[in-house]
DNA sequence: GTCTATAAGGAGATAGAC
DNA sequence: GTCTATCTCCTTATAGAC
């Protein structure tokens, strides 16, 4: 209860880095332990399965990517300024992991399609992020041969269409370009 | 040269199948030969290594896909007919395969960073893709408010991006959507 | 060219000492 | 609650008989 970097935390950490830059089937158990530098026991002590454990990084990844999204997005006074920085923030993000796409895309494609609490999951955490992009353009004008439903899926599918191509492109022109066309879209 | 249901053919076979259903880490050279009723000499005869079948893997799923992919857009005449069929295309493939997504993709999110011949061979599989769409949009009367090389990347991104989202949602929905959404902008 | 047998290592998970 | 030691199974790949 004392002293905060327990041993949890560690492997969550440890996890986090892992999980993305390797991805999840090809992070051993092994390799977690030895560097967090704990014991194989205190892992199961903690998660009783790697499964376990891949929903714990899940949840832990979920609110930091929020909080840090929020954060990003507090910055820009204007809707307009928000939508486009929600580019600015993915763009950041890819350059950030060397164009590893979004984690929670990562691990649903990772998992088998009978991971339901997995996949459940991420299917939640993109609605989130959809209803994001809705509040954003719930401030906006809208160019008027768009619904508000469509353009904000439109925005939605083209931000995870560009950072998943991005992975096998080694790029962020993608998301560069899907930013471009959308604010030429809002001056219509 | 004589029979052509040959051992090779049909280790690609059994691969084509589990490397898109289970993943490509998460499927073992002992269960292809198992499943392919060969012995692991002889995959190894044929293929120096699993990283060199998956290279044969991409290819002749690639060769498939366009093929498939031509002859549903000849039955369409107008090329109007031709964009919304490539979602179609896209919807037909989810439903067929339980929403695993694009296979290309799949093993673009599973494979490390450092495997090079991979991802750039998948990234070439998405220009040729993307060349597609460009070609039936020269045949078309565009919006307005779009120039083409925008139209063009807004559709693949689309695509691509409910294509990887059904993968969590276990939906063909966002397809369906992106669909609807171009259809009405051709009407602007 | 296909086979069996084996190698060498890593996977996830558990038992039990401390 | 953390540790060491172990279990069982599976991984990719190779050697050598046929």
């Amino acid at each position: 209860m004392s002293m905060k970097e327990s041993v949890r935390d560690r492997i969550l950490q440890v996890s986090e880095r892992l999980f993305y830059k390797q991805g999840y089937n090809l992070t051993g158990i092994n390799q977690i332990i030895a560097e967090a530098g704990i014991a194989k026991g205190s892992l199961y002590n903690h998660f009783k399965s790697k499964e376990e454990l891949l929903m714990s990084y899940l949840e832990s990844i979920e609110k930091e990517w929020f909080s840090s999204l929020n954060a990003f997005l507090e910055q820009q006074k204007k809707p307009e300024d928000k939508l486009l920085g929600l580019f600015d923030f993915r763009m950041k993000a890819q350059m950030n992991s060397g164009f590893l796409g979004c984690r929670f895309v990562k691990v649903s494609v990772e998992v088998p399609k009978d991971s339901s609490e997995v996949l459940s999951f991420i299917a939640g955490h993109k609605k989130k992020y959809a209803g994001i992009i809705d509040n954003i353009l719930s401030e906006m004008d809208l160019p008027v041969f768009l619904q508000k439903e469509d353009f904000s899926m439109m925005v939605l599918l083209m931000i995870e269409g560009a950072s998943v191509l991005g992975i096998s492109a080694n790029s962020s022109l993608q998301l560069e370009r899907s930013k471009q066309i959308i604010s030429g879209l809002l001056k219509k």
